[in-house]
RNA sequence: GGAAUCUUAGCUCAGCUGGGAGAGCAUCUGCCUUACAAGCAGAGGGUCAUAGGUUCGAGCCCUAUAGGUUCCACCA
């Protein structure tokens, strides 16, 4: 023990010299072995763009718990670790970046800005993962991958041409979400809805009279929230059920401004009820409008330039931003008599989720992959028993999500991104796709070709990540050994954009559901339950908790008292409690450390144990199946609290002060006290052992200083719990002592004697293997009671009748402090105690009365209960018995 | 409009296959007892949202209601 512990923990000391020795010594490295099972989880990767945010913390640690459990068990444990290029989110970054310094996107041309880009990842790249190892995580990062490096590269591109070959990638002009910002197309996950207040105007278009002329006296009344779309409209639609406009079919209506003829159509689409039931159909900007013109062979007339101004099909509109044109179209209906109202209506806008832009739905050609066929494999994934989410609820999402998906549109017009591997022959216009320009064209043999300018939606290289970093779509070894993952952890926020087209793209390519499990947890709150988020600065930085508190205290805060999938709550008192109890643990290891100081600790005989000692043994075995059992259900903030209760109440506040009177006696009986010890240091070391994948930084500090011998916690292993049953029977004994120490301490408290005041103990017990027991403990019981002797005997013998007396079932102990008696305050005391058992017993025979209990109830509670009313008759029997002598 | 989830102590939350309501923080009372005041000992505090139902037995299962949160959805 040449090692002084410091009388508090101080994390700052500790954490980045063994994460340091952990990287050094190569424990997070994993290698095929075909002798040992692999446990493996590909980390979600983190954006390039990204900071450690709490998420982060939370979902990293959660799979650091895994990792490090797994591994203690024995598991070839991979963490696969690495980071997405994150398409939009890091292209609006380094534009933005460009800007500042003057520089337009466009100037630089592609391969300018692609070079800008490997730079600002070089750059900014690392700094997520150096933040990732502050918190602890035992990622193999010597397997670190990105999502456009040369091998996820060629993966997507395998994918993607694979994909295209069976027809499940297509190019087609159809209706997308358009961010006027980013400039790009994007997916239907990636709109976000949110209700604004906006208006409804009530506009009327003059019906067509007899002599094709727009009519002055006949109107067609209906309601839009976009007016500058009428631009575009090529038809107004009704509802062919509607009687109110049953005169109105086959005529046709004026468009002003555009001075076009619009058609009547008729489609069930319109909602009779809604409105005047009738809508304006606008193919070219609505989905909705977009499958009636196709329906009815309707014009689409795209009225939009990129930027969201109108273009030149939008007459004398055109230059003007989209709600400039809204402002000046309403004024100037206005004056033709044809705005009828406005109403106040609040409504559903899709926002881009990257800028929040208001999205414009557009006509365009785009890439789509075709999702029916897709998903059929990921719907019965639950089912066959291949996927199960953790909590279970999450099915049903899962599930909702699945049903209800539309083809994904995957082409963005970015540059940072995978381009998309299609060629376009400038000659003949034929499109190949396929890995690099052809030699010549199929079609006209020229060799005349250009690329697709667009790249991929990010997440199209993330549904491959659980395959594209072990090899995939070379055979490795590593795919065949680790390949399926098993555990993978994420928020529910993204289980639309990752987990699902991992689990199709997993079946798709490689036969197999990526995972077996998804552990989902939720969003980690500020402590008024608001969201974390930039524009309400609430946002807590978890490298600055880590530097106030340490890493084990936050990730501790972030497990403790939380279930998978539930949202939770973040404040500083928290962490303080957890870091409490690491110093808890800190200081209990000091006193050990203490009392080994030139001692070696030996293999006990049996006999030399303890009560005590074996039923903190036994305590330990179970809770190491307890905590074992909750670990595998992945309930590990259940597993947390189990661990946090035994150490800091079994082990420390019990046992530890139980051992005390024994290691002080040392000298006189040194089995004893090396049987204590040993006692103290194998509970110590085994819970150090559970507690290292929540705690790991601490655990490994005291193992190592506990076990010179030891190179690290993490080659240990995870205890077992066999033979549980070995002592079982000393912890009733146990559970008795700590029923009179108790009684005796509130007995004391209520008397106002302070702790100072040692009294003599005298307890008296009819039964003899009562009375052994309590002398086995004797020594042990010292301390906790304040005792400064402790007598154990049959009978009252040298006790005064009116002694103060702590009852239990089989017992009496008495505190003989004569002055401190007060008769009234003990009859009191006891009556109460009396009113209480009395209550017992009744509940107790009321159930045991009720012959449907007798009949159904399982025969161990039965027992349980009969013990119980036992135990209250016989305490009832010495409560009465002492108020008689208090006469 | 549909779906999920939540409602338990003053606050934040646990509560495993149904079997006498728990933790942390906060509050109150004592203690610097030779590991720890980031500590020790004690105390108070709950009709488990409401109403029904199933059951010998319900915080837990079922139904309805109220309120909160979130997700999905094309109502112009």
């Amino acid at each position: 023990m040449s090692k002084e512990l410091a009388k508090t923990y101080n994390p700052q000391e500790i954490e980045d010299r063994l994460y340091d020795k952990w990287l050094k010594n190569g424990y997070f490295h994993s290698e095929v072995d075909r002798s040992r099972k692999p446990f493996t989880i590909v980390m979600p990767p983190p954006n390039i763009t990204g900071q450690l945010h709490m998420g982060h913390a939370l979902d990293n640690t959660m799979q650091d718990i895994l990792i490090r459990y797994k591994k203690l068990q024995g598991y070839n444990t991979l963490w696969q670790p690495g980071t997405d290029h994150a398409a939009i989110a890091t292209e609006v970054k380094i534009i933005e970046k460009l800007r500042e310094q003057g520089i337009d996107k466009k100037d630089l041309g592609r391969e300018g800005f692609l070079e800008k880009a490997w730079e600002w990842k070089k750059e900014y790249g690392g700094r997520i993962v150096n933040q990732l190892h502050k918190i602890g995580s035992a990622a193999d990062w010597e397997r670190e991958r990105f999502t456009m490096d040369e091998g996820c590269s060629k993966a997507v591109n395998e994918v993607f041409i694979n994909l295209h070959k069976k027809g499940l990638i297509y190019k087609g002009n159809r209706i997308i979400n358009w961010c006027p910002v980013c400039k790009t197309s994007i997916s239907d996950a990636e709109v976000e809805h949110e209700e604004q207040a906006g208006h409804f105007w009530h506009i009327k278009y003059p019906l067509i009279d007899e002599n094709g002329k727009p009519s002055a006296t006949e109107f067609l009344e209906f309601a839009t929230t976009r007016p500058e779309t009428m631009l575009g409209d090529s038809a107004v639609a009704i509802n062919p059920e509607d009687k109110r406009y049953t005169h109105l079919k086959g005529r046709k209506v004026f468009l002003p401004f555009m001075e076009r003829v619009l058609p009547i159509v008729e489609d069930s689409y319109v909602d009779m009820e809604f409105g005047t039931g009738v809508v304006k159909i606008t193919p070219a900007h609505d989905p909705n409008d977009f499958e009636v013109g196709k329906r009815h062979n309707l014009p689409e007339i795209n009225i939009l330039n990129d930027d969201a101004t109108i273009n030149e099909n939008g007459g004398k509109f055109a230059g003007m931003d989209r709600y400039e044109a809204r402002k000046a179209i309403v004024k100037e209906l206005d004056e033709m008599g044809l705005l009828v109202r406005i109403e106040d209506h609040s409504h559903n806008v899709g926002t881009c989720y990257r800028c929040h832009t208001t999205i414009e739905p557009m006509v365009k050609k785009q890439w789509f992959v075709k999702m029916d066929e897709l998903i059929k494999p990921a719907m019965e994934a639950i089912d066959k028993g291949d996927l199960k989410f953790v909590p279970e609820h999450f099915n049903k999402t899962y599930f909702h999500w699945l049903e209800g998906m539309r083809d994904w549109c995957i082409s963005r017009q970015l540059w940072w991104g995978h381009r998309i591997p299609a060629y376009y022959c400038q000659d003949c216009g034929e499109v190949v796709v396929g890995y690099g320009a052809p030699d010549k064209c199929p079609k006209c043999g020229k060799s005349n070709f250009k690329q697709d300018e667009d790249t991929l939606d990010t997440w199209f290289s993330s549904a491959l990540w659980p395959f594209s970093t072990l090899g995939w779509p070379e055979k490795t070894e590593d795919l065949d050994y680790y390949y399926p993952t098993d555990v993978l952890v994420t928020g529910y926020d993204i289980i639309l954009f990752w987990v699902i087209r991992m689990v199709f793209s997993g079946y798709e390519h490689t036969g197999k559901c990526p995972f077996h499990t998804v552990l989902i947890h939720g969003l980690v709150r500020d402590s008024q339950g608001r969201k974390m988020s930039k524009s309400l600065g609430n946002g807590i930085d978890p490298l600055e908790i880590i530097d106030k508190y340490g890493a084990d205290a936050l990730r501790m805060a972030l497990m403790t008292g939380n279930a998978p999938g539930n949202d939770m709550r973040f404040y500083d008192e928290k962490v303080e409690a957890a870091r409490n109890f690491a110093n808890k643990v800190w200081n209990a290891s000091r006193f050990l450390m203490m009392n080994l100081e030139g001692v070696e600790v030996k293999a006990p005989k049996d006999e030399d144990l303890a009560p005590a000692d074996k039923a903190m043994l036994s305590k330990l075995k179970a809770l190491i199946a307890e905590v074992t059992e909750n670990m595998d259900k992945y309930e590990l903030g259940v597993a947390l609290s189990k661990l946090y209760d035994f150490v800091w109440d079994e082990f420390c506040d019990w046992y530890i002060e139980m051992s005390k009177p024994v290691l002080w006696k040392k000298d006189e009986n040194p089995e004893k006290a090396n049987a204590t010890l040993y006692t103290l240091k194998k509970v110590l070391n085994e819970s150090l052992i559970l507690l290292h994948p929540f705690m790991p930084f601490v655990t490994e500090e005291i193992y190592c200083t506990l076990n010179e011998d030891k190179e690290s916690i993490m080659l240990d292993k995870w205890p077992s719990c066999e033979d549980g049953d070995k002592y079982k029977e000393f912890e009733k004994e146990f559970e008795a002592v700590k029923e009179l120490v108790r009684g005796i301490r509130n007995t004391r408290t209520s008397m106002d004697v302070p702790p100072s005041r040692k009294a003599s103990l005298i307890i008296v017990s009819e039964k003899e293997d009562v009375r052994r027991a309590f002398n086995t403990f004797k020594d042990s019981m010292m301390n906790l009671a304040s005792a400064s002797d402790i007598k154990v005997q049959a009978d009252k013998e040298g006790v005064a009748d009116d002694a103060v007396s702590v009852v239990i079932a089989d017992a009496v102990c008495f505190i003989p402090m004569a002055e401190l008696v007060d008769f009234e305050k003990e009859k009191e005391r006891l009556n109460k105690e009396k009113e209480r058992l009395l209550k017992e017993l009744e509940r107790s025979e009321k159930m045991l009365s009720n012959e449907n209990f007798v009949s159904k109830a399982p025969a161990a509670k039965l027992k349980e209960e009969q013990d119980k009313k036992l135990k209250y008759e016989q305490t009832l029997a010495q409560v009465e018995e002492r108020l008689k002598c208090l006469k």
